[in-house]
DNA sequence: GTCGTTACCGAGTACCTATTAGGTATCAGG
DNA sequence: CCTGATACCTAATAGGTACTCGGTAACGAC
């Protein structure tokens, strides 16, 4: 017994709490992109940050924890950019619809091209909700009520804004949110030959008309 | 030793290889609609069927292999409904287009309709096809080069029929599979809230023209 | 300095994973 | 009845699963 193994390793470095949690929703993200919930494991988000399963654990408290981190994640940083895009106390989506009465279409369709151009920016963040989205229709999915509320907050919105331009505002709103989501699943598979803001360009001036632009 | 263990289990039934692999396909489809391709299991699958993980592999060799032979098989259904629907002859997504030039609009309405009425009668296979859309979008999912194939064959079809109405043919069947598969999401998660047929009446008003019925 | 907090690790638990090798019993055809 | 094919089995392998318990050492505050 010349050398004792060592008991402990210190190679491993101590990040502080913000910067380990910031980097483990970055890897799980990926991870969850690429496999879905169901065939993410532990030891793999562990493995890309650099720690073991029990340090991912002490951060996390267990996998439906890990889900929930990220989710909530993705939700700051959602609102934040909201509240950046239209003003710190104008909320577009919840505010006061008759403010943008009057041109309402073109609020609403340029709102879309927005969020189409957001999105074509950040595929994977894109990757992981259409991923959990499909794994989550399940009931007992650890993010199926989040999904169906978000739906439901998004779908409610939508309507709200899609008042002022169609006697059936709640399909219409359905329609546009169907053709984002499938535009973005075309474009996920085959990126080449599906570009996220030019399709739903020609697809905006189906729904909305050739006249504004 | 008054009595030996039972060296082989008898209880268990020996169904005719079609009968068997039905079954099979049917319990996968279900498991794979709840949980993805990544979270099945042999074992469940195996139980499902009433029979150990090994007589199930005695069937499909592999798990890939169980993937496998439940995309042919919902293949094998889609070509003879689709024929039973058109014709022994005509294949209506793949045939001369020239044959229905002239009232192509209302064709190419008619058929998303159907389909649209015929999928809702089949939450579970929509489902399966809809959870693993998403999951193949990673190049190294086992369904990835099919589902790919799939959609560009359909969005081929879909361009063909088209052309008669539309100057950017390959755009708007591009926006009609991205609603189709979108509504489909929707009425997934909230089959009360989302009607499949109906909401897919309401954005045919909008794509088509309130024109043609 | 020393002390409490905490980020992280080692070892272990109880179980599930797909797959291989080799055997048994049931069937259909001669 | 016999024979070959095959539907299905037991057993074993080599590894992965999330998670718990009980540490250890690096940090900030004093």
């Amino acid at each position: 017994m010349a050398e004792e193994v060592p008991a402990f390793r210190r190679d491993r470095l101590r990040l502080p709490v913000a910067q380990r949690r910031r980097q483990i929703v970055q890897v799980t993200t990926r991870l969850i992109a690429e496999r879905g919930f169901w065939g993410l494991s532990m030891q793999d988000v562990a493995d890309g940050c650099g720690l073991t399963v029990q340090g991912l654990l002490h951060h996390v408290g267990s996998k439906d924890g890990l889900l929930l981190s990220v989710l909530e994640h993705s939700e700051a940083e959602d609102a934040l950019r909201l509240a950046a895009q239209f003003g710190a106390g104008g909320d577009t989506l919840t505010g006061d619809p008759a403010d943008n009465a009057p041109q309402g279409a073109a609020d609403l369709r340029q709102a879309c091209a927005a969020i189409a151009r957001h999105n074509a920016a950040q595929p994977e963040i894109v990757r992981l909700y259409a991923v959990l989205a499909a794994e989550s229709l399940e009931p007992r999915h650890p993010a199926h009520a989040y999904f169906l509320a978000r739906h439901r907050r998004a779908l409610a919105g939508l309507t709200e804004l899609a008042k002022t331009i169609s006697d059936h505002p709640q399909s219409l709103a359905r329609q546009i949110l169907a053709t984002m989501d499938g535009l973005q699943l075309q474009w996920l598979r085959d990126p080449v030959a599906a570009d996220l803001v030019r399709e739903w360009e020609a697809a905006s001036e189906v729904i909305f008309g050739r006249a504004g632009t």
